[in-house]
Parts: C-alpha cells; structure tokens; sequence
DNA sequence: CGATCTTACGGGATTCGTAAACATA
DNA sequence: TATGTTTACGAATCCCGTAAGATCG
C-alpha cells in the first residue's frame, strides 16, 4: 500500500507547471527545502526521478513527463469529491429523502420545501406519500432520513424531533345543521350518516376509537379509500365525514365547509420522527428546523371554518392551521 | 485546500465494507483507536459525520452513503494510477523514444530490442531513423531518450553512453579486382569508379576527408541519397561504393561483396547518446546495457568479409560485426 | 559570482499503540 | 455483562522552517 498525501502531488504539479522549486514553493505558502524533501519522498515512494534539476534548471524527466497528466488528473478529481463532500457535509447539497403523511404531504410540506431550497437550494428531495404505518417502517430501515407520521409513536427505533397534533374536522355541505353550531361535538356528528376512510389510516384509528369510548355506533355509509372519494360522497348527499383539518382535500370542494370537532379525543397526534441511533444530516436538521418554524406559525384559528372556494385558492399556497406543536 | 492523506479515504473504505472499526483496523493491521481517530479526522476534514456508530453498530449516514463510492472510486484511480508510476518507475512499462542512424536502425538496433523485450516487455518503443545531424538534434531538444549517431560528438548538450566504431566496407562485385587481397588499400579503391551517398551522412563526411587526406580524386559515377540504391548500382556494374559494414544493405545482393578497409581513416565513430543534464529512466539504462552487450559480444571477425546470399539470410536476425566498442 | 537546489538540524505537530473509560444491546 | 468504540497519554515519527552548504551557468 503506498502511503501519499495530497499535498505531494500537488507539490509535484506546482513544480512541474512553474519549472522550479523556488516558485512552486511561493505557490504553495511553503519554504523551498521543504518542497524539495517533498519531491524526493514522492520520488522515492514511486521509484524513479520525475525531474532532473540542477541549481540553473529543472525539468521532467521521461516518468514525470508520463506521469504529470495522469497524477493532475487523479489530483482533480479527488479534489471534486472532496469539494462536494464539503457540500454534503455543510448541507448545501445532498439528497433529503422523507416519507410523509398524504395530508401532511399536500398541506404543509410542500411550503416547508419551498421555504427550504430558498436557504439551501443544492438539496433535492425524494418524497414518498404513504399511511403512518409505512411511514414507520420507511425510518426504521433507513429508507428515508425522516418521516411525518400519525398515531402515537411508541416504537424505540423511531425518536420524535417535532411531536403535535391534528385538529380533525367534520366535513359537511353548506346549509348543513352542522355547520350552525358554535361548537360541533361528538353527539352531533353521530345523528348524521357517516363517511369514514378506510380502517388503516391514522385518522380512522383515532374516530373509531372515540366512538367507542362513547359508546355510540353512527350509520356507515361508505369506506372509501381515498379522502377524496369521502369528499366526494359528502358533496353528493350521502352523509358527513371526519378528516384531518390539515388535508388538503377538505378544502376542494366550493360548496362543502369544514369545522373542528370540539373533542379532545378527535385530535390525531403527528410526529417528525427519524431512526433512532441515525444521526442526521445538516440539511436535515435544518428541514426539521423549517418544519417547526412552519408550524410555530400556524395559528389553531377559523380557518377550520373558512368557508371554501376562490377564497381558499388564493391562499392555498400558505400553511393550513390545523396542526398544532406539542 | 483539503490537506488528505489516502490513509484516511482507505479506512473510511474499510470500515464502511467491514461495518466495524475493529474489523477495518484488523484488515488495515492498523489499532482500532487509531483508525477512530483516522475516521474523526475525516469526518472533521470533511464537515460532517460518516458514520452513526456506537458500541454495537456501525452504519453509514446519509454523507456517508453518498460519499462512499465517489471516494472509493477516487481512491480506485488514484492507486491505479500511483501503481502505473510504479512500474514506469521500476522500468517495467513507459515508452522508450530512440533517434537512430539507418544503419544502425536496420541492422543492431532490432536485435537489441528483441533481447529487450525479452526482460521487459511492458515497454514500447518509437523509433525514429534519421541521420546523424538529425539525430543529435533530436538528442538536444529532448524529443528522444536515447540517439544513435555517427561522427565525433563534440557537442557539450550530448553526454556519449557508449562509443564505438563502424568499419566501412567497399562493396563490389563478386570476382571484382577489390574482392581478392587480402587488405584493401584506399589506393586500390580509387582506381575504380566510385557510387557514394550523398553529403550529409556521416559516411560520406569519413570518406571525402579521407581522400582529401590523401589527395586522391576519384571518379564519381554518383551520389545517391539512400544507400540500398547505391548497392543496385554497383550491382548494376557503375562502380563500387563505401558503405558502413553494419548496414544491412551491404548484404542484401547476393552478388555483392563487402570487404574492410585497411586503413583507420575508414571507419566511422558510432556513439549512443543522451541529453546533457537529463538522467536516463531505469528502463532507458536497461536499454543501455542491452545495446552495450551487444555490440560486446561482436567480433570484429572475417564477418566482414563474408559472402552476401544464403547464408547471410540465415544468420540475419544476428547482429553484424561491423561496430566495434572502443 | 549569483541564483537555486540540497543537506543539516531543531522544534512542533501528527500519528501510532497501550491502557483505561465508556456505552449499548 | 460482554463487546466494541472512545478517550487519554507517552513515544516515535513526520514535517516544516531556518541556516549553511553545494552546484551550475
């Protein structure tokens, strides 16, 4: 194995370029002698001569002649890795992968990544939009550098850098008698039809296990897959359905309007979570940084209740209100 | 700029394949505490962490893991590359970059390469057969290692390697007058027409000074640039030539005969040189010696003499006895 | 003789190995 | 608790800069 430093090489490309140790040596802030042990350890550690010198003149020999372009190039290149290693390591570039809540996915992250690459725009990002349960199982084998999960987080793989929650909301039509009420409670809700996403989701977790807490059993008139499809079947008459306030699909329809459920039991927790024992990368601790900034800002205000339409299209862009930190 | 030594990229490497610091350390026959410090001066050199490592694990960060293969091939070429030099160094591969006079070229020069190659075939050659102005100037700028040229060298940009002689030969006819003495004399020459190459080879500079010396004044029949068309005149019957017994030409007509001079005005210093100042490749000397060896084993014998057909053609591929070392 | 490379040498930084401390499954 | 990483520290080495020496044009 042949022990060589950087500083060699360049050492042996200075001199060459310059044609003379003296003006290598200003080159490379170094004294002269210095350069010449330099020279002769790497000319000893490859075996040959690579300039025949003298106190008048120095110039390649046959080897260094051979040998500078393969040894500037190898030089150049190492330096490049380096350089973008440097990137990588202060953030400024790299790959951020993260999976992600769909509703978080379609709400609030994608402002998080707009206010991200303004600070950092060397990152990419490789999003996945997946139920809790995968998300899960996404961080725990490494498989993204972080995730936004729903439900509690109990697992001992996963640490939780950002904990909050999510106001679900009764989706209903306009004119609806639920949305009247200064406060919508649970027994409100369950007098109506109901649409509930399909068992699996966090949010049907969380409805489920509120009704049978109260003990109430509610009319089920459909198990879609998709809060779209929910949407959907409100919009066309066939109950009311409970979704997180921060999915982006409550906010579609112009003719449906969207309340909090005053129950403390129908808030869905969110965590940022990554992999316990993995550290993270500097652009992904500034992400996360961006993440509890986006949500610090969030006010648990009316825009449950905003009504839905043009209105909500102008500000589509801005964060919805419904996750609050912990 | 990045102060590296391939040491560190070679134990990021290892512990990144072995996935444990005690296993890379065995591999590197390095301790184990000091490739962690290895390890902490990259990652420090670097600006981020490689590795999330604690007493049970060893796993790569996200850096880690996209840094990685960027190095490990860095690493690659630049070992390949360090290797390359190595066996330019030792002799074993480069490019050998040989000016030579045609005879010498047609008729020693093959076999030394061939006896070259024999110890080191990784060598490639480039020869270049001109004369010997031509060869010393090439000598002088440095666009060939080694020359072969004729004449004094008095030249203090050449350093002479190895001087010799070339006999000169006349070339008659078989059954000509000149074929029968035992010595022939320049007195006898000169009764005869005379075909001589052209001024600017060493041959002719040897030949005019020596009839010059004698005052004799021949009659030119005339003066071909190369010698393989002096050869056909004389075959032709236009006169006899003088030609370097080592030239290859000199035995190409069956019906030719090449006797020796007896006179030491006749022959022809023959030298192998090299730039002043610039030192030989460990290959280059090797050559050196080769060509030293040859002409050692000549016997400046009846050789000269021999008859030019069959025979000739058997031995062809041995060197001809002409040159002699001085 | 002058400019430039080489050698000599002392001080400081680097790097190693041993031993002890520390941490995690 | 056992395995494996980190810290601590002394010794050897490496590497630089200064100063003196050597060499070629």
């Amino acid at each position: 194995m042949i022990d060589l430093n950087l500083r060699e090489i360049r050492a042996f490309v200075a001199v060459a370029q310059t044609g003379s140790f003296t003006r290598a040596a200003t080159r490379l802030h170094l004294s002269q002698p210095a350069l010449t042990v330099q020279i002769r350890r790497l000319e000893e550690l490859i075996g040959t001569r690579l300039f025949d010198r003298n106190s008048r003149s120095v110039a390649l020999t046959a080897a260094g002649r051979e040998l500078l372009p393969l040894l500037q190039k190898s030089l150049y290149d190492m330096e490049n890795v380096l350089h973008d290693a440097r990137a990588l390591g202060d953030g400024s570039s790299g790959k951020l992968r993260i999976a992600c809540l769909p509703s978080f996915a379609s709400s609030v992250l994608p402002d998080c990544i707009r206010s991200f690459a303004r600070t950092l725009p060397g990152v990419t990002f490789e999003i996945r939009d997946v139920v809790a349960s995968v998300v899960n199982q996404l961080v725990r084998n490494e498989d993204v550098d972080l995730g936004v999960t729903g439900g509690e987080v109990d697992d001992p793989a996963l640490d939780v850098l950002i904990a909050g929650t999510d106001q679900l909301c009764v989706v209903c039509p306009r004119g609806h008698p639920l949305a009247k009420p200064r406060k919508v409670k649970l027994a409100d809700i369950v007098r109506y039809p109901l649409v509930l996403t399909a068992a699996g989701t966090s949010v049907r977790a969380v409805v489920d296990r509120a009704l049978a807490d109260a003990d109430v059993e509610p009319t089920l008139t459909c198990e879609p897959t998709y809060m779209m499809t929910a949407v959907a079947m409100v919009r066309a008459g066939l109950g009311v359905t409970v979704l997180p306030g921060s999915a982006r699909e409550v906010h579609a329809e112009p003719h449906l309007v969207a309340r909090p459920i005053d129950d403390a039991r129908f808030t869905r927790p969110i965590a940022l979570v990554k992999r316990h024992g993995r550290s993270l990368s500097k652009a992904a601790s500034a992400f996360v940084d961006v993440v509890a900034r986006q949500l610090g800002q969030a006010t648990p205000d009316r825009s449950h209740t905003s009504r839905i339409g043009r209105e909500s299209h102008k500000t589509a862009l801005r964060p919805i209100k419904s996750i609050r930190l912990e």
